[in-house]
DNA sequence: GCCATTGTATAGTGGTTGCTACAGAATATC
DNA sequence: GATATTCTGTAGCAACCACTATACAATGGC
């Protein structure tokens, strides 16, 4: 549990096979995107991992020897999450010079995130590791971080905003980032029960209303 | 799990004992108490029948006798939950004749009930079902539709705030319900990660700027 | 061909889950 | 006291959990 992430996540998974055994007979990445879905629809506890097996087309000693176990196999699925639907809009978000039309965009572009491509959905740092038993700590607390994370970014955004001189110096940048960050996370949560994108995106127009207003 | 909900919902549970056979050896609210602590930092199906009845001084036939089975119990227990902590909050904003005021009253009690008195905490409402097992849909589904009546609670006072000439015609109540609710959804993530009162204070006092501006 | 190495499939491990059978204890009615 | 009724404690149920021991299959190097 300690150790690294070996594996997929230095190279590019695109290795012909520079090793010598038997040689794997399915696809990682292709599997981690089948426990993905699994995770993202059940939550990582409720996915068992004869589940995740069936999902994945493979038996459990392969599971356990391509990804060491379910804890770290939700790991990488959830980094693997994280960088293929949120990466994007994330880094339109930085490029955007205007911070208001930035953090609009951002948030439009997760009412479609949170809505797709599963049934019910909502974001998986969110949603899918908020209630563990004891013995998930540490993935709860991995998630935690990520969602931690999140605020970071937003806060980032808002400094940059302020420096540019979009936004008022008295801006609150700490308690704005955290009510960013809640306006995120109860959309993951109305997402998951079932709301419309229209009216998710409904929400995120109005999200632009928390910024001070523009100076301009 | 398609019948009532018998027992002390009706009645307020000071009757003598009007019954014949060996009387129940512990206090049915004081137990139904000391479940919803252990569903409060657990969620649903991470807290063991075990670890129920060890904090409710019982064993599992008597929970079983008293309560039905785990998920009866829990829905009690949010019952109980929604009406102890949540009613008071939800009677002043509904006796506040300032829309403004009442929305903002009510996310400042909210920011204080969801940091105490236990630790995690949040909403039990918002977070203890989210995740669930296939064979526990009935739970999430009953929940779900707790949020749900939290979405109209909050569209019944916006379409009071508009009919008292206080909110503009023009405001999308639909929407703005929407947003206050992932608003405090969010909050109980937060809270559920650890962010201190004060801090979700200042989330709080963001809301209402979601609000139209005041015609005055 | 032979060995070392790695992956796969079968079939299970011990442990935990929600729940209950059973026998005994405590009450009301008679 | 006898009986019916209800609750309680012990002990254990079948089902599921994450995980793995073992034997076999498939490759590279020789």
């Amino acid at each position: 549990m300690t150790s690294s992430m070996n594996e997929s996540s230095a190279a590019p998974s695109t290795i012909p096979r520079p090793i010598k055994g038997r040689p794997r007979g399915f696809d990682r990445d292709e599997a981690l995107a089948q426990a993905l879905d699994v995770f993202w629809q059940r939550g990582y506890e409720p996915a068992s991992v004869v589940e995740l097996c069936t999902a994945m087309g493979i038996n459990p000693p392969s599971l356990y020897a391509a990804f060491g176990n379910k804890a770290k196999l939700f790991l990488e699925a959830v980094n693997f999450y994280d960088r293929k639907y949120w990466d994007a809009a994330r880094v339109a978000m930085g490029q955007e010079p205007d911070v208001y039309r930035g953090i609009e965009a951002f948030f439009k572009e997760a009412a479609a995130i949170l809505v797709s491509p599963l049934a019910p959905c909502g974001c998986l740092v969110v949603l899918a590791a908020i209630n563990v038993s004891p013995n998930s700590t540490e993935v709860y607390e991995a998630i935690r971080s990520m969602r931690r994370a999140g605020k970071t970014f937003f806060a980032q955004r808002l400094r940059r905003g302020v420096e540019d001189g979009q936004l008022p110096r008295s801006t609150d940048i700490d308690s704005l980032a955290s009510t960013l960050k809640a306006m995120l996370e109860g959309m993951s949560i109305q997402a998951r029960d079932g709301l419309a994108q229209a009216e998710l995106a409904g929400i995120a127009a109005n999200v632009v209303k928390l910024l001070p207003a523009q100076s301009t």
